[in-house]
DNA sequence: CAAGTGACTATATTGATTATTAGTCACTAA
DNA sequence: TTAGTGACTAATAATCAATATAGTCACTTG
């Protein structure tokens, strides 16, 4: 293991790992790209913020995209902490599963509607597959899996199918509405079509 | 009813319903925008085709969109078919629903590495949300309550949930793959990934 | 050596200019 | 009246030069 963080995967950096100035640029580049925008913000913009020359950047990315993952990165990542502590606050692992979708979701609609820069940014990582996104996916079937095995443990859910095929079944389930290019087009049907789904869940989990 | 036919929603259509040169404009669409996709083939093209002036196509069209319409519900028409078919092939309920969705996805898959271009015209009519992409789902979603109405009267299949409940959530879970805008990014999914949520869907059926 | 930059190139992006195309309509011919 | 069209306009799309931006590197400064 490197010495940079255990939960950012850090692609695209460059030299020290914990650096002042890279927080910096971090922050500015959130500031920016939720305000105008990942396109319209140059990384020029972003050296001025922080009072550097441009280049000065690049000593810590390797590129633009690079920045826009690691930002990307934080959002992801904060809405799976939302979603974890959404999932904490479950009296069993059938009120944990209901809490976690609803979290997901609410974390979701809301981080389109309040800061669609943002949200634009994440549906980039999606389709380009960048490792953010890779990682918010296996955040979350990891918070899944944990969440049925405490189900089966407490026989509250069937345990016939191997534990991997129901993680990876629900997952996929539930992607139209927790995968941003795809939320986009069902907030119609928010919030029943995910509250429906759960519940299909639920009964296919049912011992 | 008017004197357009039943399964075809004729919107934007223009004169008699039923006239030798409409087939022939929608056939002369169909063989275009196949082999050169909808914004390479104009008006005049399709004119040129039959032998006929550009004005005259728009005596029996609205638009071009209209006619890009007609041969996408024709697609659409054609893929309900072939799931319908399947479906009827299935032992019982639960070998329906198999079928029915292997059928689907496969049928689905094959027109996005076959026929690109009318695989493009079909997620068009899914993102502008065109009547024939709307029919195409509704129709899906009959066929599916059928399915399980048949299931719980045969005691395959549990009874307490809503029927109407029930149809929308497995058309929801299944939505990923049937939606031509989403197979897209899960084609390498394909084929455990349909079989693992089928599978899920049929736990939540049993009784 | 560590912190930082100006000046440079190749690749995108913009915007003003043309060229196509969708769609209409008044009209002709039978 | 019915079948069909040429000529027209408004909107859309292709073109291409001018501009802006991402990214590099040799270099300075302390």
């Amino acid at each position: 293991m490197t010495t940079e963080t255990l939960d950012t995967l850090a692609v695209g950096h460059r030299g020290p790992g914990d650096h002042m100035i890279r927080q910096q640029i971090i922050e500015a580049a959130e500031a920016h790209f939720s305000r105008y925008g990942y396109n319209k913000t140059t990384v020029s913009d972003l050296a001025k913020a922080i009072g550097f020359s441009k280049a000065y950047i690049y000593k810590f990315f390797d590129s633009k995209q690079a920045i826009g993952q690691a930002i990307c990165a934080q959002t992801l990542e904060r809405l799976l902490e939302q979603a974890q502590a959404a999932a904490d606050g479950g009296a069993d692992a059938t009120d944990k599963i209901r809490k976690f979708f609803k979290a997901v979701i609410g974390a979701s609609a809301e981080l389109f509607f309040d800061d669609r820069k943002l949200y634009e940014i994440a549906m980039h990582s999606v389709v380009e597959q960048w490792p953010s996104c890779v990682a918010y996916c296996a955040g979350l079937e990891q918070i899944v899996r944990v969440i049925i095995l405490e189900g089966r443990a407490a026989g509250e859910f069937e345990r016939k199918t191997p534990i991997d095929e129901t993680a990876r079944a629900i997952m996929s389930v539930m992607e139209a509405f927790v995968n941003p290019v795809m939320l986009q087009y069902k907030l119609d049907d928010l919030p029943d079509g995910p509250l429906e789904v759960t519940n299909l869940i639920l009964r296919s989990l049912a011992p």
